[in-house]
DNA sequence: GTTATGACGCCGT
DNA sequence: AACGGCGCCATAA
Protein backbone atom coordinates (compact mmCIF):
# COMPACT_ATOMS: atom_id res chain seq x y z
CA UNK A 1 0.00 0.00 0.00
CA UNK A 2 0.98 3.68 -0.66
CA UNK A 3 2.71 5.16 2.53
CA UNK A 4 -0.18 8.03 1.73
CA UNK A 5 -3.08 8.22 0.35
CA UNK A 6 -3.41 10.48 -2.56
CA UNK A 7 -4.51 13.98 -1.80
CA UNK A 8 -6.39 16.06 -4.67
CA UNK A 9 -3.46 17.95 -5.46
CA UNK A 10 -1.37 15.05 -6.10
CA UNK A 11 -3.91 13.84 -8.63
CA UNK A 12 -4.32 16.63 -10.74
CA UNK A 13 -0.63 17.14 -10.85
CA UNK A 14 -0.76 13.77 -12.28
CA UNK A 15 -3.42 15.06 -14.58
CA UNK A 16 -1.24 17.84 -15.38
CA UNK A 17 1.87 15.82 -15.89
CA UNK A 18 -0.09 13.40 -18.42
CA UNK A 19 -0.81 16.14 -20.54
CA UNK A 20 2.12 17.44 -21.34
CA UNK A 21 2.76 16.33 -25.08
CA UNK A 22 5.81 14.37 -25.95
CA UNK A 23 9.06 16.91 -27.06
CA UNK A 24 7.89 19.45 -24.72
CA UNK A 25 8.63 20.20 -20.95
CA UNK A 26 6.94 22.30 -18.45
CA UNK A 27 8.39 23.56 -15.27
CA UNK A 28 7.77 22.75 -11.73
CA UNK A 29 5.81 25.78 -11.28
CA UNK A 30 3.95 25.73 -13.71
CA UNK A 31 2.59 22.18 -12.93
CA UNK A 32 1.82 23.63 -9.49
CA UNK A 33 -0.44 26.38 -11.10
CA UNK A 34 -2.14 24.08 -13.58
CA UNK A 35 -2.71 22.40 -10.48
CA UNK A 36 -4.78 24.61 -9.07
CA UNK A 37 -1.58 26.09 -6.44
CA UNK A 38 0.06 28.48 -7.53
CA UNK A 39 3.26 28.64 -5.15
CA UNK A 40 3.82 25.04 -4.59
CA UNK A 41 6.36 23.83 -7.28
CA UNK A 42 8.11 22.62 -4.58
CA UNK A 43 5.24 20.08 -3.74
CA UNK A 44 5.49 19.25 -7.29
CA UNK A 45 8.73 18.37 -7.00
CA UNK A 46 8.80 16.33 -3.39
CA UNK A 47 5.69 14.51 -5.63
CA UNK A 48 7.58 13.45 -8.37
CA UNK A 49 10.20 12.31 -6.27
CA UNK A 50 7.79 9.70 -4.81
CA UNK A 51 6.33 8.62 -8.14
CA UNK A 52 6.98 4.39 -8.70
CA UNK A 53 9.49 4.00 -10.80
CA UNK A 54 7.12 1.84 -12.90
CA UNK A 55 4.70 5.14 -12.93
CA UNK A 56 3.55 5.73 -16.38
CA UNK A 57 3.63 9.56 -16.35
CA UNK A 58 6.20 11.34 -18.37
CA UNK A 59 7.97 12.82 -15.27
CA UNK A 60 11.29 13.46 -17.35
CA UNK A 61 9.20 16.43 -19.14
CA UNK A 62 9.70 18.10 -15.80
CA UNK A 63 12.51 20.77 -15.34
CA UNK A 64 13.26 23.61 -13.15
CA UNK A 65 12.54 27.31 -14.34
CA UNK A 66 15.91 27.63 -15.55
CA UNK A 67 15.63 25.01 -18.37
CA UNK A 68 17.89 22.67 -16.42
CA UNK A 69 17.37 19.44 -15.02
CA UNK A 70 16.96 19.37 -10.99
CA UNK A 71 19.39 17.15 -8.68
CA UNK A 72 18.81 14.14 -6.94
CA UNK A 73 21.01 12.09 -4.58
CA UNK A 74 21.23 9.90 -7.76
CA UNK A 75 23.25 10.81 -10.64
CA UNK A 76 21.70 8.16 -12.64
CA UNK A 77 17.76 9.19 -12.86
CA UNK A 78 19.26 12.62 -14.13
CA UNK A 79 21.28 11.28 -17.44
CA UNK A 80 18.03 8.88 -17.80
CA UNK A 81 16.07 11.95 -17.78
CA UNK A 82 17.79 13.77 -20.61
CA UNK A 83 18.28 10.93 -22.35
CA UNK A 84 14.35 10.47 -22.36
CA UNK A 85 14.25 14.11 -22.93
CA UNK A 86 16.50 14.01 -26.42
CA UNK A 87 14.98 10.65 -27.68
CA UNK A 88 11.86 12.74 -28.10
CA UNK A 89 13.93 16.24 -29.71
CA UNK A 90 14.33 17.96 -27.09
CA UNK A 91 17.72 19.45 -26.97
CA UNK A 92 20.50 20.56 -24.65
CA UNK A 93 22.84 23.82 -24.88
CA UNK A 94 26.59 23.69 -24.14
CA UNK A 95 25.46 24.69 -20.29
CA UNK A 96 23.32 21.39 -20.49
CA UNK A 97 19.96 23.44 -20.15
CA UNK A 98 17.22 23.67 -22.45
CA UNK A 99 15.69 26.61 -24.34
CA UNK A 100 12.38 26.84 -22.95
CA UNK A 101 11.42 29.59 -25.66
CA UNK A 102 11.70 26.56 -27.60
CA UNK A 103 10.71 23.99 -25.82
CA UNK A 104 8.19 24.84 -22.73
CA UNK A 105 4.57 23.51 -23.18
CA UNK A 106 1.95 25.80 -23.69
CA UNK A 107 -1.33 24.16 -22.62
CA UNK A 108 -3.32 26.89 -24.50
CA UNK A 109 -2.14 27.04 -27.28
CA UNK A 110 -4.53 25.28 -29.88
CA UNK A 111 -1.52 23.66 -31.98
CA UNK A 112 1.95 24.09 -31.18
CA UNK A 113 4.13 24.12 -33.49
CA UNK A 114 7.29 21.52 -34.31
CA UNK A 115 10.20 23.67 -32.23
CA UNK A 116 12.60 25.21 -35.17
CA UNK A 117 15.94 25.36 -34.02
CA UNK A 118 16.32 27.67 -36.73
CA UNK A 119 15.82 30.47 -34.00
CA UNK A 120 19.40 31.26 -32.89
CA UNK A 121 19.69 34.19 -31.59
CA UNK A 122 22.86 36.65 -30.40
C1' DG B 1 2.62 22.47 18.25
C1' DT B 2 7.56 23.25 16.45
C1' DT B 3 11.30 22.43 13.48
C1' DA B 4 13.69 20.45 9.70
C1' DT B 5 13.66 19.05 4.80
C1' DG B 6 13.00 19.16 -0.27
C1' DA B 7 13.03 16.95 -8.31
C1' DC B 8 11.26 25.00 -6.51
C1' DG B 9 11.18 30.13 -7.67
C1' DC B 10 11.59 35.17 -7.34
C1' DC B 11 14.36 39.11 -6.15
C1' DG B 12 18.14 41.65 -4.72
C1' DT B 13 23.38 41.81 -4.79
C1' DA C 1 25.02 35.61 -14.94
C1' DA C 2 25.84 33.37 -10.65
C1' DC C 3 24.68 33.24 -5.68
C1' DG C 4 22.51 33.82 -1.39
C1' DG C 5 18.37 34.72 1.12
C1' DC C 6 13.67 34.05 1.87
C1' DG C 7 8.97 32.58 0.87
C1' DC C 8 6.04 28.84 -0.48
C1' DC C 9 3.26 24.06 0.17
C1' DA C 10 3.22 19.67 2.26
C1' DT C 11 5.54 15.87 4.88
C1' DA C 12 8.20 13.84 8.44
C1' DA C 13 10.37 13.82 12.91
Amino acid sequence: MPRREATALDRAMARIVASIPRGRVATYGQVAVLAGSAGAARRAGSWLRELPPASKLPWHRVVNAGGGLSPRGDGSALREQRLRLEREGVSFDARGRIRLADFLWDPFARRSRSPMRSSRRK
